[in-house]
DNA sequence: AATGAATGAGCCTTCATTCAT
DNA sequence: GATGAATGAAGGCTCATTCAT
């Protein structure tokens, strides 16, 4: 509670302070003045640190990258394919409803799929890409290579979409469908109904296509 | 350009506007100025035949429900469960993609889950009620009626997360990960997609839990 | 006083406003806020009326041109070349000591000159062009045909900068130099001044380089 | 980049630093942040050194007058009175066209002039007084003791408003109405139209009331 | 019944200044 | 003695809303 403290500290209470915001609120909506109040900070801050709203914006998502990858990919993914599906969808289901820095991101990316902001450009595709050229490969593996690529991008689609629900997963229909709450243990029943329902569909449209 | 309409009129045209206006930029986005403009109709005609802007926001999801077009969405469904299934489906795409006030309206009810305006409360459920009532029994016929509850309710979030995907398809990751631009022939093929991936998904899980 | 008035009235209001402040303080000094107070509108007025700071100061401008423009060049100047000269600058010094709007152009004209604000580009020369085009072409008179072009522009330069000095009149040291504060019949005396000092002026270098 | 100078030294680097800004912006326009940057010193040394911004405003106002090329201006004319009124000119103008402290200061003198701060005051006469009296008696040696010391002070004015033009050389309309571009010749032969200029007007008006 | 005029509240940003070290 | 961190006050702009006609 230093008055006059690291500087580091206060630049980075404010990028966490910013990121829930813009996760909850969206660009538009999130005023610099709550980001500054939830962080304990002057309304100036936010220009001393970053200049503008915008930069704040870019920022928070580079830092969001740059946390949230780490815990992104199993680089020592082993095991069959199938099995490898699985770890996949539980890692994006996690990455989805986790707390903090990554289940901010998922958020941060939802709101700016549905409402462009056209501030972070390039972040955007380094975030796509590698995740879909994993899952590609696992599905290719399963399916075999004699499958259209278009039908393999359509799996990855599905695949996708399926685990998006859990982005939503507040304020949504999905506890309204399920007709309870939400827990870590249907999580895991929701993750593995995802893997055993992609698995029968992946091999169906490989046989129709393949 | 007449001095005295209806009056009605006037109204209609400002509920339309609106309906567009809210569906591109969401609630908070939306400025009254804009919808009054493209009404045609003076800065001040939506507090005059609304009262502000909270209450036009609630109108508008009234106007968008009591549509014919989307309440009696899928009556005829007729045929065998797999053929109601795929009905379904093409249903929910086609209302998911289409132009004017059904496409207008997934992309309100997807922007009303991303960013709750706490204002429509009753008209939410009326909405996805009768929608998830239909997928159900369609679900229960195919699967069984050993089945297990939840499990029916996870392939209905299955099914609609994998059709969700078209209301955010500009600006989306969609047609990057496609890898070609959306057109009807490709909904086409997604809709055949989701419905063989789908029906294959439902059968395995159907299989593990009845 | 009426609360609602005509709109082009409150509009004028804010222009003649604006007019005085932006000449007395410069654009960047110049604060809406007090434009508007001495308007007697609210602050939100300029936007209204002219979208923002910027659009107003060109307006200002534009309006300054339109106003000022009339009273700037009697047509029907008659007599010698020594007597138009004569008038021109009685012309010019009354310009830039009238009250109202040519008077406060004229303010707005140095304050401009000093710091520029690259926000009239157009207005300028069409403001310059025909007031020198006059002084030219009354100068190359009293010249004769034989001089440089050069000679004569430096002649335009040391008429206008001897009458510039009323721009700056009010805290300057027109008054300090002068001994005494200015009234109507010092001004008279000024311009008489600078028409004889200006004439015996032309004539010798006019015959330097004829 | 050493922590420890003098300290004094870091001071004259915003002085000048600080003379620099003012001339170009004037005082409102200028940024405390600007003049720190440009001396290398950080923001607060303003404060530090000076107090607050206006302290240094009037610093550098004293700064300049004290500096020797300014306070040293033409003190070693001699010739006829015709040579030293040239000469008189030239200084002037070499004056308000000189790169570093003098004619920084000679913008800071018109920005004061145009934009009055209310800061100097004392100053302000300190600079006008000896060069007015040096003129003042050059001129009255060329018309005769029998003229009125009106007629003397409008030559003044004459004279210093025709060297003024120069203060303002750039971003105006000199340049414009000469149709070329200033350069250290046309300053030459600017001044030479200015000499002889004047010696004829003073010499036609001082006839006139002598 | 309908509208152009006008406003107030709130937001982002700037900037001189202060403070703790 | 000097500085990076932090702030408060103020300015420009936006926008839903209100008012008089």
């Amino acid at each position: 509670m230093a008055k006059r403290e690291d500087g580091k500290e206060t630049r980075l209470r404010l990028l966490n302070a910013a990121g829930e915001v813009f996760a909850e609120k969206g660009y538009r909506a999130a005023k610099v003045a709550d980001i500054c109040k939830r962080a304990g900070a002057n309304v100036a801050a936010v220009n001393y640190y970053f200049g503008n709203k915008k930069s704040l914006y870019r920022e928070v998502w580079q830092h969001a990258l740059e946390n949230a990858e780490v815990a992104l990919f199993f680089e020592s993914a082993a095991g069959s394919s199938q099995d490898r599906l699985r770890q996949y969808i539980h890692e994006l289901i996690k990455n989805f409803t986790a707390t903090g820095n990554v289940g901010r991101f998922s958020r941060l990316y939802l709101m700016e799929m549905v409402n462009p902001t056209g501030l972070i450009q390039g972040a955007w595709h380094e975030t796509i890409e590698p995740r879909r050229r994993k899952l590609h490969d696992i599905l290719r593996n399963i399916i075999g290579p004699g499958a259209e690529d278009l039908t393999i991008r359509l799996c990855e689609l599905s695949i996708v979409n399926q685990c998006r629900m859990f982005v939503t997963i507040k304020h949504s229909d999905v506890e309204y469908m399920l007709g309870r709450t939400i827990d870590p243990k249907l999580i895991d029943r929701l993750a593995r109904h995802i893997a055993d329902f992609s698995l029968a569909g992946i091999r169906a449209v490989g046989k129709l296509t393949g």
